[in-house]
DNA sequence: GTGAAAGCGCTAACAG
DNA sequence: CTGTTAGCGCTTTCAC
């Protein structure tokens, strides 16, 4: 292949407006010590010889590679892009993060890493001295993976931790799971729910428990028992369908369950069904994440939107101003989540319910 | 931010081996000029030190930059992932088309591009300019955009063209959808339906063409009319419900209906429904794409996948061979598709069930 | 086969 | 405010 080179350089910009390669350069980075004429000027042969900074340069120059990494985890993404069962996690990330990147002529790089792999460390340095970005997403477990953490820290390279409160290095974001599990049970209560399932998550992530935290607090602050409503999964469908199980086919089965994603959600709409159990007039049911499989469910599910858009957007504007030196904010920054109301709750049948209208 | 610098260089590793930069060089880049036990001392520095070549440092020297870029059509890219559809275009172009690269150490990204726009030019000399990518992926709608087509021709860069077959500038590789289509049709046929309804795409996309051609190639070759029985879609649900009321309305309706995507086979699902006609006892549905969402209707679809992963890692082949200085594959590159069986097509009732089997 | 020199496009540091 | 100088880390000549 043949050699390509940049076509038109800042050189070029440079003799085109009759002033130095430093004018230019300062007008690319918007440096304030220009006068607006010749700003004027640099912008104008800047546009009319179509001049684009290579990344490459600048980054070689010591400035910014205008590069982020979104770190995901590999097994499990590859996982779900091979499984296709609509879990969109990536795009999601894309849509908040790679547009909030082009608003600020950045570019997002999806990478993925084993966890749990003794490597971990070696393929993270790797992709850093590869790409030289200037700043990291860690999602979910990496959020909270220390050996990561430390590392990253060690680099010296701004990075935000997405599904984390821990006041480690990095910046932690917060989707506050623990306050929209809190709003589903309550919502339940609402309707007059008293037993109000709860199926857990895998362990290796901590939003998993913050989720059963928050409805452990709702159901706490309304006075509700919760003896043997709290099922393990693991966020697999066969966990869901085994949780389920456990909730269901036992006597004093709840009234309402919560999923803490769509996968187990669905399989319990299945165990359900198999049970004779109609949701929502049998059985109310409230997932986690709000996947597109939630749509195409009968009935479709209320869930808990999990804001990633937003969140990953956060992301890319916390490592942008970190990366201009602001101070990171002293305060955990939260996206807050909102619940989505679909076709799978109502209220229980029977007497539960006055007593619930009474309260 | 404190500025970064490469942590360990070339420099370093040569140090550390007591051999020239050149030598170092020579060993990353697997070039043939040098002794077996050179390239041992100097990998064995490499690894000690956990030496990884800077892409920006190789990019800037006038070498490969290691980046493939995965151009996608801006709007309905950002459509698709705001709809939460389940639509994993993008997903499936990262599970193929990335971890491709991972395997010859590059990168992949995700360019969004306006094909309508008058500053299509503009937005991609941007970006090629910014990245100066080693290759780039067209994707449907782009991958037969005359303008697209010539301008990346003049750059001199390698490109692949996905779901194109013309013989133009940059490398086609086709999805097969002719074939897909006229397997589909034959399959319906040979389960005894003689009127088989096709509901197209949008014809932006040469592929809406393609399908209808295989389906009433497929048709002409079994002898069967097909007067009424395309009617015209985008690929929205709303053109789906549109097409398939125009098909299933009128007197003399199609036991069989092929629709040219997922949410227009969805649509024709729910206009069946409200229609009283029972999937696939009354109707039998095929769909193309194969997105997620096929798994989640009643009953889940029948569907021709198109084979996206498999398509964008053999693109990314291609580019990286077309870098090495190979040749372009000789004939058009074909990916083919598959059809995969649910349970939306069964026998036609009564009479023409039998004719078929006779014939 | 291996090494030395030059330069890719850009910015940081310093002059003026 | 603007220009000059010196690299960044690597690969490409070209010598040896």
């Amino acid at each position: 292949m043949a050699r390509r080179r940049q076509a038109v350089t800042i050189k070029h910009v440079a003799a085109d407006a009759g002033v130095s390669l430093q004018t230019v350069s300062r007008v690319i980075n918007n440096e304030p010590s220009v006068r607006e004429e010749m700003k004027r000027r640099v912008q104008a042969s800047i546009d009319k010889l179509g001049y684009v900074p290579s990344i490459a340069a600048q980054r070689m120059s010591g400035s910014r590679s205008y590069l982020i990494l979104a770190v995901n985890d590999r097994d499990r993404t590859i996982a779900d892009w091979q499984a296709r069962q609509g879990t969109d996690w990536v795009d999601q990330m894309l849509l908040g993060g790679m547009l909030k990147c082009a608003e600020h002529g950045y570019r997002m790089i999806v990478e993925l890493v084993d966890t749990h792999s003794d490597h971990v460390e070696r393929e993270l340095l790797a992709a850093i001295a590869a790409l030289q970005p200037d700043g990291i997403i860690l999602t979910p477990p990496h959020s909270d993976n220390a050996q990561i953490v430390s590392l990253l820290a060690a680099q010296n390279i701004p990075f935000v931790r997405i599904g984390s409160e821990e006041m480690a290095p990095g910046i932690p974001v917060s989707m506050d799971d623990e306050g929209s599990a809190r709003q589903a049970t309550r919502h339940l209560i609402a309707q007059g729910h008293c037993r109000i399932g709860f199926i857990s998550g895998s362990t290796e992530y901590n939003l998993s428990t913050w989720r059963v935290d928050g409805w452990r607090a709702a159901m706490a602050e309304a006075g509700l028992a919760i003896d043997g409503l709290l099922a393990d999964g693991d966020f697999s469908y066969a966990s869901g369908q085994k949780a389920a199980h456990q909730l269901l086919a036992g006597p004093n089965r709840p009234t309402a369950i919560i999923a803490s994603n769509d996968q187990m959600a669905l399989a319990t709409l299945e165990v359900a069904r198999a049970l004779r159990l109609v949701v929502p007039e049998d059985l109310s049911l409230i997932s986690f994440d709000n996947t597109p499989l939630v749509h195409f469910t009968r009935p479709p599910l209320t869930a808990v939107d999990q804001p990633i858009a937003m969140t990953a957007s956060k992301a890319v504007e916390l490592i942008i101003a970190a990366q201009k030196g602001d101070a990171p904010p002293a305060a955990l920054t939260v996206v807050s989540a909102t619940m989505i109301e679909r076709e799978s709750v109502a209220a229980p049948k029977g007497g539960e319910k006055i007593v619930a209208m009474r309260g």
